[in-house]
DNA sequence: ACTCTTATTGAGAATAAGTCTCTTTTGAAG
DNA sequence: CTTCAAAAGAGACTTATTCTCAATAAGAGT
């Protein structure tokens, strides 16, 4: 499998082999995605809260650069939750899971499939793409709305 | 499988079922993304321009709650191919594809693969969940992006 | 340790996709 | 032909995300 797990010193490692510094910022940003619930995601003002609350003020900019940062070298995944921003969380292959999402109130289930990551593994291979996440999203009607007579 | 393809007159019979109308240009629309070549998508503003240079002036604003309406419905499927904004395409089982994205320059391959319709199928049945499409992402970096020495 | 270069941060302005509001129009049922 | 709610159009508005730029600091070299 490509994808691997970060610890600030690969972190480090990494950033430095591109000729980029490892900041308090971007050690801190990590650390709370590796100690986050498994399954559980945040948005980038989610993030803003938390840290807050632990005490770290890291500005709005930095958040969202360091999280796009972040999710283009493969350590987190950036979700689509049929919501209007993106949530993100840490990329482990050992919990790697999907989403099931009702395109009506959004609520959503997670569920895991061995398959998955060997598809995105085999088809990037394939390619000569070098794999960072793959993720199957599905959009349907859960229970509760198929019931309900509201709109869409 | 619970996708299936949509005529004018399947997508009127299902509007009038709730209690909505079949307008000219739902219908419209609806003929732009299902005479698409395969695998082609739009968004909100390219649809916009297609209409215009077809002659039909609808507004922005109806183009925009119409391929959302659709892609509730299951007509469309709404997609997230790593840039600023959706795209949308006709969802059409018997061309059921995914996408591998390149997150630095976002250059988009599709490709195929028969088991994740049944993923998808299995899961949605398991959760009681209507299914209205599935989609198989996967973020990697191409071969060019690995070679270049450019920023992310 | 001290310097130097330049990546990174912070603050706030800017952007733009998408939504909302409100008035006018129009499906389609009776 | 009426009626009435759904839908369209126009444009204001919202808000997630990006951009700009001056100030700061990581890390390499001396």
């Amino acid at each position: 499998m490509s994808m691997s797990f970060y610890t600030a010193d690969s972190l480090k490692a990494e950033l430095h082999e591109r000729g980029w510094r490892l900041t308090p910022q971007r050690e801190i940003i990590l650390d709370i995605f590796q100690n986050l619930a498994a399954g559980k995601h945040l948005s980038a003002e989610d993030l803003c809260e938390l840290l807050h609350t632990e005490g770290h003020d890291i500005s709005l900019s930095t958040i969202y650069r360091t999280v796009k940062l972040m999710a283009r070298m493969g350590i987190l995944r950036e979700l689509e939750l049929a919501e209007d921003h993106k949530h993100y969380e840490i990329n482990q292959p050992h919990h790697h899971h999907h989403h099931l999402i009702c395109v009506r109130c959004n609520q959503t289930i997670e569920f895991k499939n061995e398959s998955v990551l060997k598809i995105g593994d085999k088809t990037s291979k394939k390619e000569g793409y070098h794999l960072l996440d793959c993720q199957l999203t599905i959009h349907a009607v859960c229970p509760a709305c198929q019931r309900s007579i509201l709109p869409v």
